[in-house]
DNA sequence: CTTGACTCTGTAGTATGGTACAGGCTTGAT
DNA sequence: ATCAAGCCTGTACCATACTACAGAGTCAAG
C-alpha cells in the first residue's frame, strides 16, 4: 500500500496538519517512516487512529487516558494480566460516564416534555440529574 | 437556613476556593449575596451545582455547554419552545456519547476476554470500536 | 485584644491541547 | 526551468480551565 503525506491523512481524518505532528510528539501516533527528502509516510491505518482519538476527546477523555487506551493490546511482550487489569479499569469508568449520561439525559427529557406541556413547573430538573453520584470514592456520610 | 462560606461550600462540593470564585466569574454560579465585610454567602444548592459541574465535565460538557445546560430551566421569561429545541439537541449529543462509550465498551470487553483466554490474537480491536462516527441525526444500522 | 484561620480583590502563572507563523527544502505540473 | 503547493523544523502564541500568590481586611476562640 502506498503511503500517505501528512496532508492526505490530515484530510481524511478532518485533523490539521499541526494535529498530527502534536500527537505523535505527544506519542499518540507511532513515529512515521520517512521518505528520503524527509516527508513522513503514513499508513491509512492512522487515519483511524486519528478519529478514534477525536472521538475520545469529546467523551471527556484526556489525551494522556486516550495513549493509554491505545497501549492496550494483547501482545505478547507485554503481560496479559496487566492489559486485562487497565482494560477492566476503563471499563468501569465507561460504565459510570453511561449512567451518568442517562441521568442527564433523562433530566433533559423530563425537561422537554415540560415544555411541551406548557406547565412552568420544574424549576431545574437538570441539578438533580446527577445527585450522589454512584458509585466508587467520595462515599461522603 | 444559614448561608455557607466560600470555604465550607469547596469543602462540601470538593472543589477548590479559587475554583468557586472562576465559577462565579464565568457564570457558571449566580452572584451570590454579601456580608456586611463582603463576604459571599452561598446556599447549600450550590454545592448540587458545583457538583453537576464536576461531574459534566468529566463527560467531555465544555463550560460553556455547562453554562448552557444549567440555563435550560422552564421560566415564564424565556421561549419555551427554544428551551425545548435546546433540550432536544443536548439529547441528541448524549445519545451520540452513549452509543460511541458503548461501542467503546465493548471493544474493552473483547480485549479483556482475548487476555483471559491467553490468545494473542486481537490486534488492537480498540481502534474498531469507533469506526464510521454514528454520526448525528443519522441512525444507521 | 491578640492570634490564626478565613475571606477579599487583583494579577500572574500553569497544564492541556492545540494553532500559527517563519524560513527553508521538495514535488509535480507546466 | 519555474513556480505554486506541500512538507520540514522550530518557536511562539492561543483558549480553556484552573491555581497560586500578594497584600489587606474579617472573624472567633482564648
Amino acid at each position: 500500500m502506498k503511503p500517505l503525506t501528512i496532508g492526505k491523512v490530515a484530510e481524511r481524518a478532518a485533523v490539521g496538519i499541526e494535529t498530527i505532528r502534536f500527537y505523535e510528539r505527544e506519542g499518540l501516533l507511532d513515529t512515521p517512516t520517512r521518505s528520503a527528502s524527509g516527508y513522513r509516510q503514513f499508513d491509512v491505518s492512522v487515519v483511524k487512529r486519528l478519529q478514534f482519538i477525536s472521538r475520545a476527546k469529546e467523551l471527556g477523555f484526556t489525551l494522556k487516558e486516550i495513549r493509554e487506551l491505545l497501549s492496550l493490546r494483547v501482545d505478547s511482550d507485554i503481560c496479559c494480566e496487566d492489559v486485562k487489569a487497565k482494560a477492566d479499569a476503563k471499563i468501569a469508568d465507561i460504565e459510570n460516564k453511561i449512567v451518568s449520561l442517562r441521568k442527564m439525559k433523562k433530566a433533559l427529557t423530563q425537561l422537554s416534555t415540560a415544555c411541551g406541556a406548557s406547565e412552568a413547573t420544574a424549576e431545574c430538573p437538570i441539578l438533580e440529574a446527577l445527585d450522589g453520584k454512584q458509585a466508587r470514592r467520595t462515599q461522603r456520610k
